[in-house]
DNA sequence: TCTTTCTTGATTGACTGTGATCGTTTCGCG
DNA sequence: CGCGAAACGATCACAGTCAATCAAGAAAGA
């Protein structure tokens, strides 16, 4: 017999996979009757970790904001090695002292597990990252104010007034949907905005992208190029858009994910 | 025979490895009899090492990170069924739909926990209530902007430009270090002044404050009880102050921690 | 040694979760 | 539009679990 927590769990990490469930899979998933596993869904439902449809249940998450963002999971496991590379990259960036600022990314969340050694100051919009920062580094964090949407794990607020103003950073680290010749990408509006926000407490902008970021896709422009100072990304970026990026005076740091070291910067 | 230290210590190494465990389970594992594992849990609970569900218990920080567990292990052990019994009789003031705000205390934490059901926004500027509200709720949560202070898990800001500045909020539950004839106490300059930002926002204060918090101690006054509608307190508390407190117009609402629901409304 | 206190284990009645069975509602297809 | 199949909510009986109580044993102190 499983217990009814068990099979909470179990259900909301596949609901996590697949964005939905029928109750005959949970069925066979748990061993449990329907009846129980409606009663289940209720409570679930009830406490607000799931919706209810007709023959199961959906994830909450895809319905309650208008957020187009991927759940942090799973953006988490796409190219986890070229990001880990490059976040590696990044963060020899830093020095203790410095203050930074890091905004909501799959690349910025492996940046921040490279940061346990460091003293710093950090700005993040990013809960999962302010999360990391506290329990396993020395490094201060100060947060925005706003909504934290629960899905991506994002502080957003549709104001300008914040305490984040009094900020001052040396670099900002930005992860991005894309970065093409018109310049950083984003998908969502809201996201570009905090983004843009975030922006405008530094001079220097450091791009963190993996390879597969290079192509065009999305339309929100959080800035153009000419706001970047530097871009980190790993061995199997395109040479033409190194090249590129080069040409008009970015700084671009190539990591290689097999050795997890830096390799060249222009 | 197992001492009951021991028991504890194999009862909470198998809550980290599973998520979960069953009164069962632990009766093959220790060799106690179901009381006596019963008896444990509860004093488990007490001390917030765990949470009791039907069944057995489960962690208490599933998935999250040692710091609810570090920043409240200390207060948490002080009148944990007292701040339980009051938490959830002040949860009984709020209905779906509210917007409400919680100040970083253990009291309000043990709130946080009686909200799971609730769907309203809450603004706080405790990290371990976001957490909990997020992992665990349906509720909105809106956070203020500022440092995020470790050990406390307080978010603090010296500035009063905020994000905050656009919530409006129809209850304010607040925790505090005392409550006075002068007002309602805290003993660090910082909160205080953090807690006056919050009661900005709303008219409608409840104080929230196990029967301990009626002795005369700390400095800081956040506000007179000219400011403050509610109080809501345990039976334990001292009835000439129960009676000051309702002569000069504060509703007093008694909770009795062994019946865990509402006695008395004034 | 005797007493006091604490821990333990068994018993009781009440409660909760579970699964099966109803009748009803909803969905999908012709 | 109407029909059948599937899904749903309500209800009931059963099993497992819970809190309270009491008695017995162990540990600590006088």
């Amino acid at each position: 017999m499983m217990h009814e927590r068990e099979r909470w769990q179990l259900i909301l990490s596949r609901l996590k996979e697949r964005g939905i469930v029928r109750v005959a899979d949970l069925v066979g998933l748990t061993g449990a009757s329907v009846a129980t596993l409606r009663r289940d869904l209720a409570k679930l439902e009830d406490s607000g970790q799931l919706r209810r449809v007709h023959g199961g249940a959906e994830s909450v998450a895809s319905g309650q904001t208008a957020l187009t963002a991927t759940s942090f999971d799973a953006s988490q496991t796409i190219n986890a090695e070229l990001k880990r590379a490059v976040a590696c990259a990044a963060a020899d960036l830093c020095e203790d002292g410095d203050s930074i600022i890091l905004n909501a990314g799959s690349t910025t969340w492996f940046m921040a597990q490279c940061l346990r050694g460091h003293r710093m100051q950090v700005l993040t919009n990013s809960w999962p990252i302010a999360q990391e920062l506290i329990a396993h580094s020395a490094n201060r964090v100060v947060l925005p104010g706003g909504e934290l949407y629960r899905e991506p794990g994002i502080i957003l607020s549709p104001f300008d007034e914040d305490a984040i103003q009094h900020f001052a950073a040396s670099k900002m680290f930005m992860s991005c949907y894309a970065i093409t010749p018109l310049g950083v990408i984003e998908s969502d509006p809201l996201i570009a905005r905090a983004e843009a926000k975030l922006l405008s407490r530094t001079e220097n902008l450091v791009v963190v992208a993996d390879s597969s970021k290079f192509e065009a896709r999305g339309n929100m422009v959080v800035c153009p190029l000419s706001r970047v100072s530097t871009v980190v990304t790993d061995t199997g970026a395109p040479p033409q858009m190194v090249d590129h990026l080069r040409s008009v005076g970015i700084d671009v740091v190539l990591a290689d994910p097999k050795q997890m070291k830096v390799l060249s910067a222009a």
